[in-house]
RNA sequence: GGAGAGGUGGCCGAGUGGUCGAAGGCGCUCCCCUGCUAAGGGAGUGUACGCCAAAAGCGUACCGAGGGUUCGAAUCCCUUCCUCUCCGCCA
């Protein structure tokens, strides 16, 4: 949510960046409505004013007992009122309006983000691991899981349909090991404070980090009007809402082992076989809070985070900057750590790291208070996948399978997997 | 799910139609006093928006949220959210 203050002292810094997001420039629009809503504002609140007062010599009049001037008074308060029910009704018209308009426009992306359609446009920062050569050809997780007869898409499909997994055995084991071990090491090693939050939320909570209004449809919805979580960003992020922080507290590092839900719409027909895209998923999320001067670090810091779960688990991997065009609504720098993937000889999206700026603390009104300084300030979220438990397990078996179809258990997870060195059939 | 009681400033807590942004207390800040500490005295202490180049200042709104009645609402009415108690149900 963008400030119309700072919309209004530099109307044209604000639309070149929006430019950067691909967008034609709205301050025209913006300022009209902010003007509009101002001079009907102006006038309400002058038609207060004086109702204000009339108000008060009304009741002297009544307690003095002057009949005559107490009804002169009212006949005299009655006329302003349509003035005041007009202007009151257009000043919440233009503020609505305008809420509405701001509500729709995404974050503005850093300076030096590269411009870009899509992932293809994307930096590459850099590289970790090397691909392992096999010395055979690479199965992929959904040939590797059946073979070992702990995954199963076909009841799945039968009881929840298309884009559900069932894990069995070593494999749902191994999901839950590798979730341990996240959140052990962001807790244990990088400061987190470990969350259990709830599942479903209302629309404000969905406002608040930037789903809605706008990206509904990739949501679900239950019949009593609450959405599921597409992320634990959401309640995350959202236990900061409507607070003035003590600056002692901050930053604030949570993270939280959560299914996510999403009802993948406009992804019909897209990675259709395997584990990669399900309507529902395991992910390790972490999210920070912090003084707006930190958060660049802290972005720095987060996706260093993300990045010690790769190279524990031994999976190679490279950091990508994104482009413009692929940033999320509420993003201005995002980090996405792509995972090496044998069978699709590519790397894959595991993790994406963003810089949120005070853009969800203006909408979900997140505060703190400086030391010293009497007016409390937004602060900065940030918020990472560290990482996508589904999408880890399946890097973890391609990239650790053996030519018989077993797969070797990173050493970092066998504690989790009572000493088990490999899944074998 | 049924029956009841509540939601007031950082906290506690008064206030059932007018001069209430809201008594009183606690906390906090500043000052005074006091040979340490403690006690005591005084002043101050919310947020948002608007007007203003800005500060000062002025105005408006805010007593869970939204709507209504009224010349005027923290106070009356409706809706809604949340909390608590009892009963029921339940992991």
């Amino acid at each position: 949510m963008h400030d119309i203050k700072l919309i209004r002292d530099d109307a044209a810094a604000f639309d070149a960046a929006l430019a950067r997001r691909g967008m034609e420039p709205q301050s025209p629009a913006l300022l009209k409505l902010d003007v509009q809503r101002r001079e009907a504002l102006g006038r309400q609140q002058e038609a207060e004013t004086e109702r204000n007062a009339l108000s008060k010599l009304v009741g002297r009049a009544k307690a003095s007992g002057d009949e005559a001037e107490f009804n002169r008074l009212r006949g005299e308060v009655d006329r302003l009122k349509t003035v005041l029910e007009e202007s009151s009704e257009q000043a919440k018209h233009f503020d609505e309006a305008l809420n509405q308009h701001l509500a729709a426009l995404p974050n503005l992306p850093e300076a030096d983000v590269p411009m870009g359609k899509d992932e293809n446009d994307n930096q590459e920062i850099r590289r970790w691991g090397e691909p392992k050569a096999l010395g055979f050809k690479a199965k992929d997780h959904v040939d590797l899981g059946e073979g070992l007869g702990q995954m199963d898409f076909e009841a799945a499909a039968a009881m929840s349909g298309a884009r559900f997994v069932a894990l069995k055995g070593g494999l749902a084991r191994l999901e839950r090991a590798l979730a341990q071990f996240m959140l052990d090491l962001h807790t244990g090693e990088h400061g987190y404070m470990e969350v259990s939050p709830p599942y479903m939320v209302r629309d404000e909570a969905m406002f608040g980090t930037g789903q809605l209004p706008k990206f509904a449809d990739d949501l679900f919805r239950t019949t009593d009007g609450r959405w599921l979580i597409p992320t634990a960003e959401v309640p995350l992020t959202n236990l900061a809402r409507d607070a003035i922080h003590d600056d002692a507290a901050l930053p604030m590092r949570m993270t939280a082992y959560t299914p996510c839900f999403r009802a993948e719409a406009g992804s019909a027909g897209r990675d259709t076989r395997g584990m990669i895209r399900m309507h529902q998923f395991q992910k390790v999320e972490m999210v920070a809070l912090v003084k707006p001067e930190d958060s660049a670090a802290e972005l720095d810091r987060m996706t260093g985070c993300a990045e010690k779960v790769l190279q524990l688990l031994e999976l190679p991997y490279r950091v990508m900057l994104l482009c413009n065009g692929d940033m999320g609504f509420s993003a201005q720098r995002t980090y996405d750590l792509e995972v090496w993937l044998p069978s699709q000889d590519a790397y894959r999206e595991i993790s994406s790291c963003s810089n949120c700026g005070e853009f969800q603390a203006r909408r979900m009104n997140a505060r703190f208070r400086k030391e010293g300084e009497k007016k409390p300030a937004f602060l900065h979220t940030l918020n990472g996948s560290g990482v996508a438990v589904g999408r880890a397990m399946l890097a973890v078996m391609e990239n650790h399978q053996n030519e018989d179809g077993s797969i070797t258990i990173p050493a970092v997870l066998r504690p989790y997997m009572g000493g088990l060195e490999r899944l074998e059939a």
